[in-house]
RNA sequence: GGCAUCGUGGCCGAGUGGCUAGGCACAGCUCUGCAAAAGCUUGUACAGCGGUUCGAAUCCGCUCGAUGCCUCCA
């Protein structure tokens, strides 16, 4: 029996806004979406907080058991910079920018993007489509949604009919937003606005002359409208209609209130069952922007060359600072909020070292059982990570107090205990061993267990320059000492 | 200006009508040769003002503030 046919999930989904039972369209199985990044510069840390709260989702769909296709795409077609006719893409800009090739920009900043995202410990997606290579299909469905009459082509470019799908449809269903109230509040069209509509949007733009990025299409050469590739490289994969559909809170509209009206006008269906939005990150409070210095790139922050943050803090302490906050809510970084997250990371880290030599009696005091059920109610619960952590730290207390002998674990239970912690701790959260880059572990270990043993030797001599003298020296090496009942430990 | 989300103890961050969140920091105690580590104990916080209710951080209204969207943006 599968996980999942145990534990009841729940998602809040943005279309309803209210949390509901997830049941995928095919049992067993479940097709997610999410909007990936265009690749015209580094990725920002909060571009990082999106991917990562859905890799979380990720893992813990699979942890339930799901066979999930999940499929992220790269935007590598460079889309305009401003709604103007006359404007420059961003892909483009850049290339001319560094004096190189478009495609060149796309490649520096598509290896960029995995490399971060692997030093985050992002899982990679099953299919990771790019718009570049979708033009034949987003002409394709161009010629749907023309025929369907729900757009219209003016010298050479192709435009959505917003007003004309409003009569039919919903625009604005996933927003809240209002037609009527959108017009109220638009600008008067300039005169050489092609759009019938300010609310109209483009599905294909017609290339000027000066524009690197064109393919040839029935209507001219040009380059597809920024919403197109999406509805294509979802439905491409995943079907018409599919069950998540991922992204970050500022995409809501006019993005996926866009890609929604292309597919209902293009299949007459809605295209996702569970529209998900992950918050905002902002750094001391405010929102970053390059422009005020309030910013911070990922590679920054590990080696701790900013002038925002005291010290340099891995890849894995940001991540569990980020699974310590809801992915629904705004989350706000800062130097002292780092370092409270690398505190408590180290302490979870420790414990589950701790966890491999736990003593074992012949019965069990503790409600494991009840336990693990609460760690999959957190999850089940809209993917509540801080509520998982908290439970954590309860089996953190409790690896102290089996160590101690305070408490009493049997065979089975030690076996349940640990599968609990580290599925959910490295299968669902993602965190990464802390003692995983060390190569010579072991000849390090044996090396301190030795020096555990002269200085123990030392304190029953009651020679306590001596023992200081390596407590103290094993500390500025950054290995720290801790005498329990059962014996000295350490940890790095 | 319009729409939306949010405002929780020293800091971060869950909760959403009555019952312990959790992490970090601080203090006391236990342990220790001393420390560290670990354990135990303590903190009665929910932006402000009004209202609904037997009872509100939780529902409603207003005010203030933050963030997001309205234009490319995770």
């Amino acid at each position: 029996m599968a996980l999942y046919e145990e534990q009841t999930l729940k998602i809040y989904n943005s279309l309803s806004s209210q949390k509901e039972v997830f049941q995928p369209i095919h049992e067993g199985h479940v097709g997610m979406y999410v909007c990936g990044p265009t690749v015209y510069s580094k990725v920002h840390l909060g571009n990082c907080r999106t991917f990562m709260s859905f890799d979380m989702v990720y893992r813990y769909l699979l942890h339930l058991g799901y066979k999930v296709r999940f499929v992220r795409n790269i935007t590598d077609a460079g889309h305009l910079e401003d709604d103007a006719d006359q404007g420059e893409d961003k892909i483009s800009k850049r290339a001319r920018l560094e004096k190189i090739e478009p495609m060149e920009v796309v490649q520096r900043y598509t290896v960029d993007f995995h490399n971060i995202l692997r030093k985050f410990n992002l899982l990679p997606p099953s299919i990771e489509p790019t718009a570049t290579g979708h033009i034949v299909e987003q002409i394709e469905i161009i010629k749907i949604i023309l025929d369907r009459g729900y757009a219209y082509e003016k010298n050479g470019s192709v435009y959505f009919d917003v007003q004309k799908f409003n009569k039919v449809y919903h625009y604005g269903k996933l927003s809240g937003r209002k037609l009527e109230d959108m017009i109220a509040n638009t600008r008067e069209l300039t005169a050489q606005d092609e759009k019938k509509n300010s609310q109209d949007f483009a599905l294909w733009k017609r290339a000027e002359p000066q524009h690197i990025m064109r393919w040839p299409s029935p209507w001219g050469e040009g380059f597809p409208g920024w919403h197109l590739e999406c509805t294509v490289m979802s439905t491409k994969y995943l079907g018409e209609t599919f069950d998540i559909h991922g992204g970050g809170m500022d995409l809501k509209f006019p993005h996926h209130e866009c890609e929604i009206a292309q597919s209902e006008a293009s299949y007459d269906k809605s295209p996702v069952r569970y529209w998900m939005h992950a918050n905002m990150l902002t750094l001391n409070g405010k929102k970053m922007a390059k422009s005020t210095g309030n910013n911070l790139l990922p590679d920054e922050i590990f080696s701790g060359e900013n002038k925002i943050l005291s010290k340099p803090y891995p890849p894995s302490v940001i991540r569990f600072f980020m699974m310590q906050a809801h992915y629904t809510s705004i989350l706000d970084l800062s130097d002292e909020a780092l370092l409270a997250a690398e505190k408590g990371y180290t302490r979870l880290m420790d414990a589950l070292d701790l966890m491999e030599h736990l003593p074992v009696s012949s019965s069990s005091d503790l409600d494991l059982k009840g336990w693990r059920q609460r760690c999959y109610d957190a999850m089940n619960d809209d993917f509540n990570s801080p509520v998982l952590i908290a439970h954590l730290f309860e089996g953190v207390k409790w690896i102290h107090l089996i160590r101690e002998g305070k408490q009493t674990l049997d065979a089975g239970g030690k076996t349940l205990f640990q599968d609990t912690m580290k599925g959910f701790v490295f299968d669902v959260l993602g965190m990464e061993s802390a003692h995983a880059e060390s190569v010579d572990t072991e000849k390090l270990d044996g090396a301190v267990q030795l020096l555990i043993k002269m200085r123990n030797k030392a304190r029953a001599d009651k020679d306590y320059a001596t023992s200081d003298e390596i407590r103290d020296a094993l500390s500025s090496l950054g290995i720290q000492l801790k005498d329990g009942k059962e014996g000295t430990t350490y940890s790095l």
